[in-house]
DNA sequence: AGCCTTTGACCAGCG
DNA sequence: TCGCTGGTCAAAGGC
């Protein structure tokens, strides 16, 4: 099976890279890489090199996709080809609330680096993780989200035309050659590094569909999944995680996936927890049912917090594997203390959070760790500049100018990893950067039964 | 005691 | 109108 032994291939190559690093270490290492000499920007070419296509082709591609996108600015309002909040090196075009932007856009430019910045204004209320294969329990989509590959590429917001959630392209980064668009889905192949899924967190942050996805935050490594994300009529989004194997083909035969599922049952065995209340948000489950479009019993889920309209179905499989995230409507509170009940002990967390900084054991792995942890720290900036706001006030577009990735000096890049780190060991970071304010429900499926 | 899950029943939308 | 389907309710029980 090719599918297997390509995923025995990567997990070898992870096995081969060096014991967990230090943060300093990685840190140091990431000092170490020449930003300019393309290294980091050509890491996902790199690791995806071993697909047949031909990644300048699809590049092209997808820029022709885009342009063939009427654009349409935050506001609604008609706006020229090519959104600017895709565009790189224009985010200084799309400064709002901030005449100089974001700490993140600031130190980005300062270094003389721009940052494409995702527009979530558009982004609507109903949120679909749907997974093809089982997220194996304990392994959140988000974390899957969160990778510091999906970071990277995740130059993503909804189609104009349609509200599905696509991931453009973007200059700094490599489109893996077998990234595909299908219906405004695209998919891409996060692989930058070893996963150790045990070390990930257990359970799942809410991807949320007025968050940017540079806000998610990150409890683990990055996976050897791909992803598909799309985002529906401002109502659903679709974050579709595959096996890198499936990435090569699409046409993916079922048995082929269930294989892939057996084989990730076997990898994430010692993962056991598949809560779906481990978000980071507290859900109540208030039903049940064996539905005719899926194979597997969708269960239901409210949040707890107090007329917060968020609801969520989540499928599983038989051996408790998600299959199927859907998220409606938007939280309108924050994020709840992470050791309350059904959250994740704050020690864990902990854990989590440095796991993040020393489990990238590539070059490459560093340096997308490392980015993504300075998008998360300007992310969390970006949310201490907004508190004291109403829970269910403010226009998305506040949390759209967070910054994805910004290039830093080393003292600023020290600093960023170093408070970000006490942040959260201190556990006072919220993992949620979004607060909505779309409570449309109205949904409609994207994407087909993955059977 | 409070919050959760479970589960059968009920309801609404649709063809 | 009827049957199917998906979503929700609410009682019961567990932790």
């Amino acid at each position: 099976m090719a599918g297997t032994s390509d995923r025995v291939s990567l997990m070898e190559d992870w096995m081969a890279m060096p014991p967990t690093p230090s943060p300093r270490t990685l840190m140091s290492s990431f000092l170490n890489e020449d930003f300019g000499s393309g290294q980091f920007s050509n890491f996902f070419g790199e690791h995806v090199s071993n697909k047949p296509h031909d990644q300048s082709e699809k590049r092209g591609e997808l820029v022709d996709f885009r342009e063939q996108v009427p654009a349409q600015s935050a506001t609604g309002t008609a706006a020229p080809q090519n959104d600017i909040s895709l565009q790189p090196n224009s985010f200084n075009a799309n400064q709002k609330s901030n005449p100089q932007g974001s700490l993140a856009e600031r130190r980005a430019s300062r270094a003389g680096f721009s940052i494409p910045k995702i527009d979530t204004s558009r982004v609507g209320s109903s949120t679909v993780i749907r997974s093809p294969i089982a997220i194996p329990p304990g392994l959140s989509p988000t974390t899957l989200l969160e990778s510091p590959v999906f970071l990277y590429n995740a130059m993503a917001q909804p189609s104009p035309t349609t509200g599905k959630l696509f991931v453009a392209p973007e200059a700094n980064s490599t489109m893996p050659p077998d990234s595909t668009f299908s219906n405004d889905v695209f998919s891409f192949q996060p692989h930058s590094g070893p996963a150790s899924y045990s070390n990930m967190e257990k359970g799942y942050n809410v991807c949320h569909q007025n968050q940017s996805l540079s806000n998610i935050h990150q409890q683990g490594s990055s996976l050897q999944s791909s992803f598909t994300a799309a985002k529906d009529s401002a109502d659903e989004t679709i974050v579709k995680p595959k096996t890198s194997d499936s990435v090569f083909s699409d046409n993916h035969s079922s048995e082929e996936q269930e294989d892939d599922e057996g084989d990730q049952n076997e990898e994430y065995s010692s993962a056991t927890n598949s809560n779906p209340a481990e978000d980071g948000y507290n859900w109540r489950k208030y039903g049940q049912k064996q539905v005719k479009s899926s194979e597997h019993p969708r269960s239901y889920y409210k949040c707890t917090h107090p007329d917060c309209p968020v609801k969520k179905k989540v499928e599983r499989s038989q051996d408790g594997q998600i299959t199927e995230i859907v998220y409606k409507s938007s939280h309108n509170h924050p994020l709840p203390p992470p050791n309350r009940r059904s959250g994740i002990p704050l020690s864990q967390i902990n854990d989590q959070q440095v796991h993040v900084l020393e489990k990238p054991g590539s070059h490459a792995g560093l340096n997308t760790a490392s980015l993504w942890e300075n998008g998360k720290s300007e992310c969390i900036q970006d949310m201490q500049g907004v508190e004291g706001r109403p829970a269910a006030g403010p226009p998305v577009s506040a949390y759209g100018d967070t910054s994805i990735i910004e290039s830093q000096d080393a003292a600023d890049v020290s600093s960023t990893l170093s408070n970000e780190i006490d942040r959260a060991t201190q556990g006072t970071i919220s993992l949620d950067c979004d607060v909505g304010e779309d409570e449309t429900e109205s949904k409609r499926r994207l994407v087909s039964p993955s059977t």
